[in-house]
DNA sequence: ATTTGTTTTGGGAACGTTCCCAAAAAGTTT
DNA sequence: AAACTTTTTGGGAACGTTCCCAAAACAAAT
């Protein structure tokens, strides 16, 4: 491997001439020196190191993603996302998976340090993230919860999402509808308050009491959505509209529903929330609260950057998320 | 951030002695001195600058992942298999994606040599494989394809699936048995040679004649499974069985016989290959030959170290793949 | 007490850049 | 052509480690 002084050799001039054309401020090198000194670069097949420069400048142009799970599509699709935009700033990504886990959490921001990146890229839980104090570095956090830390974030609107698909649900002459609570209060589900305040919001405004037996409470998986088929059809007087804590419960749901005979849209309407790739697939395909996981990752990528150039972002920001219509909400009144 | 020169002072040593004692080497150091240092360390809160220690031993103890999509489950489990074991190891993991393309490849091996990664793993066809021939650092395939390059190789033993495959469908009573190619030979695919020619010898073994009309050339995407169900519709002699090229295609299989009221498994078997997620939850849940995703990054993690450390390693490793049994496939002799 | 050997420690150089500052070269004005 | 400005170039230091080699400290043997 060669080095700027192999180069600078080659060219006939000094490692300074070298080192001002090649790290792309060549302000103030004659056109023809630049051209001696690019030339001999290519003849040599030299390769910038990157190390002993971060060491120099003290920037790495390296950026650390700490997510739960890259099994998990939602992850996978967000890292994607941040990894196109950060590629295309020059910046490169190293990738760490949590699985939720406390013990993981000071690792890999103990790595961060060492590496030296210049930024991170993290979804973190309310315990760990005062594990972020320490750190005296950019910080960007994935996802909405924490409103009240002091670090920039980047989520989708949810909210937002289950107000339309309430709205949707009404328009389609749904009265009796159906909404989902986690029991588990896992460190993975969003949470469920608001979610229930914007529930309370859409009755009173469409002048329907909050019934107790349509509120939920089930596990954040598919086997919660298989319980909730159970519980339905034991119900005298079911909920024609389930709106799914997200695409798992809905699936559950709608498996199991085949199972129990109820017949998807015509006896029950569902919407899930996430739109993960099995949801198109399925049958019937899943009418569900689509999340922008891609521009979520990019959008994060973009704000890191700016927060390491000192450029201002907005402090909370909140992609806004997509009614995907597809086949399990049924019209009532036709 | 504190060097080591501000540990030195504050343990009384000299910083070649702390150094011996963070780096972990400290043998010939006393156990009073090693001692003072660490505590020195843990009172400042010393992290170690793993650029500067890179800069000088030619190790930064990281490797360059490069595949195609991270959004891909498949790879999404191949990573996640990779990064684990390589952190267990005290590995790092810089992830890339390429789409295939031919430019990318170029381009994130460029940056695995400004970045000085220890070694590479990466998937790449048959064009982009010239590329490696420029890069003098340890490399691992991931994959089964490129038999004939001089890289190691990590991937799974599928012709052994296909075999078993086709023996199940046999031992379920299964005679006419149809096979699937692609017909645009995309990078994407796995070579069809192989399994043709898998299926060839099964039918000689048992005594079957080849019928050209059992062998279909079909996209490798959902789109393709779908055409498949309408060609079969349309057969007056259609196979019972058929052994989807991927899960994909099984999927589309599956969902589109629904529409043509081909019943699933009573009308016609199918066996996918990949278990991708979605083939265990669709209904009915898909029979597939499982490939260990995850295994192949942990193996192929475990490859690239003992590369690195000039241990001797298997040159061809393949993992055993496993038909998982679900419900697609239907005993006619019953 | 001196020699010999072994263990432990410290100082300087090196890794390959970038940055700072000064010197040289080129250009401009008087 | 001298004096001054501006542009271009080069040399040394620095980033924070690890490595090499020599010196110091200690222990054991004479």
């Amino acid at each position: 491997m060669y080095s700027i002084l192999d180069v600078a050799k080659l060219a006939n001039v000094s490692k300074s001439t070298v080192s001002r054309v090649l790290s792309g401020n060549s302000y103030g090198v004659s056109e023809k020196t630049k051209a001696k000194v690019e030339k001999a670069a290519k003849e040599l097949g030299y390769v910038k190191n990157s190390l002993a420069s971060s060491l120099r400048t003290n920037k790495t142009k390296t950026i650390i993603l700490i997510i739960p799970d890259i099994t998990n599509n939602f992850w996978a699709e967000v890292a994607r996302g941040a990894q196109d935009y950060l590629d295309k700033k020059g910046y490169s990504l190293i990738l760490v998976n949590t699985d939720w886990e406390e013990n993981n959490y000071s690792k890999y921001l103990d790595l961060a340090l060492t590496k030296g990146v210049d930024g991170i890229l993290i979804n973190t839980y309310t315990s760990s993230v005062n594990k972020l104090k320490n750190i005296d570095l950019p910080i960007v956090l994935l996802g909405n919860a924490y409103l009240h830390s002091p670090y920039t974030r980047v989520g989708s609107n949810t909210l937002e999402g289950i107000r339309e698909a309430l709205d949707y649900f009404y328009d389609n002459g749904h009265r009796k509808i159906g909404i989902v609570a986690s029991h588990t209060d896992t460190k993975k589900s969003s949470n469920i308050e608001n979610r229930l305040s914007i529930y309370h919001e859409f009755l009173n405004s469409k002048n329907i009491d909050f019934k107790k037996e349509y509120y939920f409470t089930i596990d954040y998986s598919m086997e919660g959505g298989k319980d909730l088929a159970a519980t339905i059809s034991k119900m005298n007087n079911p909920p024609t509209a389930i709106l799914a804590g997200n695409d798992l419960i809905a699936i559950g749901l709608i498996n199991e529903c085949r199972k129990l005979n109820i017949d998807i849209p015509n006896d029950l309407s569902i919407i899930g929330v996430d739109d993960i790739p099995i949801s198109s697939i399925i049958h019937p395909s899943l009418t569900t609260i689509s999340k922008p996981k891609r521009e979520i990752g990019e959008k994060a990528a973009e704000t890191i950057i700016k927060v390491i150039n000192k450029e201002s972002v907005e402090n909370n920001y909140k992609l806004p998320v997509n009614l995907k219509i597809r086949d399990t909400v049924k019209n009532i009144n036709k």
